[in-house]
Parts: C-alpha cells; sequence; structure tokens
DNA sequence: ATGGTAGCCTTGCTA
C-alpha cells in the first residue's frame, strides 16, 4: 500500500512542529505540501530530511510555494505548471516516486472575482487541464493532488448562499473542475464517500472550526490506473484542532499495491 | 455593518 497525504500548510515556518508531529505519527509515504510561504534556502529540509523524507521544493518569497516529501526517490522533477512561461507564481510541482507520477497542486484562489485574479484562476485551470490530459498518455498512474480552491458542488460548503459570489463556487470554476474530471480522473474523496460537508478547510475568522463552517476544497484527482488501486481516501480532522493549526487539514489516499 | 484571523517582514497584501 502507498500512501499519499496533502495539506495546505499556510507557512511552512510557523506550521513546523505541527507538521513534523503530524508527519511522525501518521507517517505517509509521499506528502504534498502548499502554501509554504518561504524561499527554497529556507525549507527546513533537515528536519523533514530527518524523519525520512526526501524533499522536492518549488518556493517563493511570502507567497504560494509547493513541496512534494517522498519515503523513496523523487525523480524527473517537474518546477512550474507549464503553458505560459510568465507565470511566476510558485503553484505546481510534479514527480515521479513509488511508481506513481504525483503532482502538488495549489491552484490560484481567484478572489474577488472583478479583480484580475479571476481570470488568471481560470486560465491555471485551462492549462492544467492540458497538461492532465497530456499525463494520461503516459505509462505511469498519476496522482493530482492539492488545494484546487474549489467547492465542487454545493453539498460542499457549509453555506452556499454566502459563497454565491467567490470565485471557489463560481459555475466557471466548478466547469473547470468537472472538465478536468472528464478528461478521465476520479476525485478519489467523492468516489468513496457519500455523505456531504466533509471539509478540509475552515476559516480562522468567525469561529469556522467551532461551528463546524468549512469548505471542501482540497482534491485528489486520479487517473484511471491509479483509480483502479483506489484503496481508501479520508480526511484527517486531528491537526486542525491542535494549536496554531493551518487553516486547512490533510486529505489522505492510499493506494494497492500494482497488479 | 464589507466586519473577522493569521502569516508574511509590509505597515498592505493574500487567503
Amino acid at each position: 500500500m502507498t500512501s499519499i497525504a496533502s495539506w495546505n500548510v499556510n507557512s511552512i515556518k510557523a506550521r513546523l512542529p505541527n507538521i513534523l508531529s503530524w508527519l511522525e505519527t501518521a507517517s505517509p509515504d509521499v506528502a504534498l505540501l502548499q502554501e509554504l510561504k518561504t524561499v527554497e534556502e529556507n525549507f527546513p529540509r533537515l528536519e523533514i530530511e530527518a524523519l525520512g523524507y526526501n524533499c522536492a521544493v518549488l518556493g517563493q518569497k511570502s507567497y504560494n510555494g509547493v513541496a512534494i516529501l517522498s519515503k523513496a526517490p523523487l525523480e524527473d522533477v517537474l518546477e512550474g505548471l507549464p503553458g505560459d512561461p510568465d507565470d511566476e507564481q510558485a503553484r505546481y510541482l510534479e514527480a515521479t516516486t513509488f511508481g506513481l507520477r504525483v503532482a502538488c497542486i495549489y491552484l490560484p484562489n481567484g478572489n474577488p472575482i472583478k479583480t484580475e485574479k479571476f481570470p488568471y484562476k481560470i486560465a491555471w485551470m485551462d492549462r492544467l487541464r492540458a497538461h492532465a490530459r497530456g499525463l494520461l498518455d503516459s505509462e505511469q498512474p498519476v496522482v493530482l493532488g492539492g488545494d484546487y480552491n474549489v467547492i465542487p458542488q454545493d453539498e460542499d460548503v457549509y453555506d452556499p448562499k454566502a459563497f454565491a459570489g467567490d470565485a471557489l463556487t463560481q459555475p466557471e470554476s466548478r466547469q473547470r473542475f468537472r472538465a478536468l474530471v472528464n478528461e478521465g480522473y476520479t476525485e478519489a474523496f467523492r468516489a468513496l464517500h457519500d455523505e456531504p460537508h466533509q471539509y478540509t478547510f475552515w476559516d480562522y475568522q468567525g469561529g469556522g472550526w467551532q461551528n463546524d463552517h468549512g469548505l471542501r476544497i482540497d482534491h485528489f484527482l486520479l487517473s484511471p490506473q491509479a483509480a483502479d488501486r483506489l484503496e481508501s481516501c479520508e480526511i484527517d480532522r486531528g491537526p486542525r484542532g491542535e494549536k496554531k493549526a493551518s487553516d486547512h487539514t490533510p486529505i489522505v489516499c492510499r493506494l494497492r499495491e500494482a497488479a
């Protein structure tokens, strides 16, 4: 079995004790981290390597930043989402590990929708779809995990009306998320769980966690070869309840060994 | 009522 976690940590520096503690106990084979909020030189490589992980890091000062951690070697690392050489935001990393092609995604938030941020999000999703389509041609199973900043359906948010004008629920965002699925990817959590209102993010503001006012925006999309091996996909709410928590909590999927 | 919190290393921007 190979376990793969995705977690938007909201600053690798501020969250380091929480992250080390969770990696030690949950011990995923692969961990995809988003929102490092620092440059690669400041990534706590030694502390994470001490837990047995190899690290691929794409950093950025103050904003964004993604990393892939793996207990196996990381090969053929791709930094950045292809399709726009002028895009300097650190939101995409891809590597091969455990025989899987794994992508770590920090999709643009897109708010407010009346600014240039929203078209940037939509264009980024179009690039992701084009790239994801190409990945299906490979011989390897593909796992696209991360913070998609998309609430796929109204049942994935505590109050759909409150999010009617939000980039995370716009028809343009949801349509592109479905388009990605329609290329041939399986959304792992929804494939295995019917219950609505299973969240991965709770805002710091307004007692989001205390009132279970959350959003389901962290997802795993699996190619057919990966989906055939899907054993489980679970949200681990533990870290969100800890002191100095990230506003996101980890989601973990497990894949059986190749037949 | 355009609020509220957290993290960046700025005194505003992003989420």
